[in-house]
DNA sequence: GGGAATAATAAGGTCAACCATATATAAATT
DNA sequence: AATTTATATATGGTTGACCTTATTATTCCC
């Protein structure tokens, strides 16, 4: 059970799968190699590689899964990201859109010792920059309890929990409008036809659009007032 | 001149070379292999390779030397190798040995923005806790002005100025003995052929032997009182 | 100058992680 | 049931960074 070092490519691949794994853990080969920007044949043969690891299970045609080994692995990634991201944020002052994608390329150079002495660095913090939580050493976190804004009903007020996006020009689209962990958001009009979210933000009285698409990345508190 | 991401292992020979180019920044093939652990043909593939990218310049059966593009690149990354040790040591509290290994990781994971940041957050250091110099952004520093402690003369007293180990073990070794920046050393005996040099740390009277090749490690003011 | 040591090159191989193109198979839709 | 779509697998290739085992070239030293 001792770790070898996994490479990078190992580890975003078993990330990937963490964040986009739904209820019952399972993903779509091709929804990785979406993410990952890799072609699905390369994907299927990481997934195969990962198999004889014991860090996945494939059934056909229905997807691929974490086992337990590579969701321990797939956490302790995140706690990784997570904990840059708080780093780069409260103690380096970097840009809120940059986090993401400069705390993805140190999360797989930080040795255990050096996640740990973060983390107290740190104060143990619970949550990233982003709104998400942080797994503890052993993996453990209370997951969000929200929904998409994108499925919020015309006229509620919700609060932002979280920002699941990643790519940096999404994450800055969003910083521009305020749609950050924290913030109010009601949500005025749904344009028929898939069309965009009418939004007002911090009971400010411009209104912004927001495609669905991009207001699935932001998760919002399912209990909302009004 | 837009800087594409160098892998690893070409920012990990062209730091190796800075750290090792003697006067004429010349090194030897074989000592570069040595260092990084690798086998001379390996090396010498990859000095090929670097000369192709403008990096390095090979002289055959003379050594290899950094080009003006190769040297930017090699003190960038010490640059960040010595930032990240500050910060390991400073505010995460690793221990001394350990630094040049985790920030041996964390070098080739960090983007511009990070490197300057870092500067920022630290107070533009001067020395890592190893003691060595930390290039400015413009690769700039002032070269260590010392002397191998084991070319000092018997009866002499000196201040270590650094280290420049970078195995933990041999780190650990000289940590344990107080081998360290900021102390003084009185070079009590040398053994002949080669033999081990007896010390005397900051004045104390339990003196310390230390083989000739870790002296070697240890970098010492040249000039010396009594 | 000649031999020993050192350095370089040649040749052939491995391995992880990617690629494209083609074919096979299962699932979903009409 | 038949067709379309999604998924998987089979082949064959590439690249970077390693390796081993020769063989050749140069430099160093006696
Ligand atoms: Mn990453
Ligand atoms: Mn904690
Ligand atoms: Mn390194
Ligand atoms: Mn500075």
């Amino acid at each position: 059970m001792i770790a070898q070092h996994l490479s990078e490519s190992t580890e975003m691949y078993l990330k990937a799968m963490a964040e986009l794994s739904d209820h019952d853990n399972v993903v779509a080969i091709a929804r990785l190699a979406e993410r990952l920007s890799v072609t699905a044949v390369s994907a299927n043969e990481m997934m195969r590689r990962l198999g004889e690891q014991g860090l996945v299970t494939h059934t056909p045609y229905k997807g691929v899964a974490l086992t337990v080994k590579g969701r321990e692995v797939a956490c302790n990634v995140v706690r990784r990201q997570r904990l840059w991201e708080c780093f780069l944020y409260d103690h380096l002052k970097i840009e809120w859109s940059q986090l993401y994608e400069l705390a993805c390329s140190l999360e797989h150079a930080t040795a255990p010792e050096v996640t740990e002495a973060l983390d107290l660095f740190l104060g143990h913090p619970k949550t990233c920059p982003r709104g998400n939580p942080i797994p503890d050493a052993d993996g453990l976190f209370v997951p969000l309890s929200g929904i998409p804004l994108s499925e919020v009903e015309v006229g509620k007020t919700v609060r932002v929990l979280a920002v699941n996006a990643t790519a940096k020009d999404v994450l800055k689209y969003l910083f521009e409008r305020n749609l950050l962990p924290g913030h109010e958001v009601k949500v005025i009009e749904a344009a028929p036809l898939q069309g965009p979210l009418t939004l007002r933000l911090d009971g400010k009285n411009k209104d912004v659009a927001l495609g669905l698409s991009l207001a699935e990345f932001v998760v919002v508190e399912e209990n909302s007032n009004q």
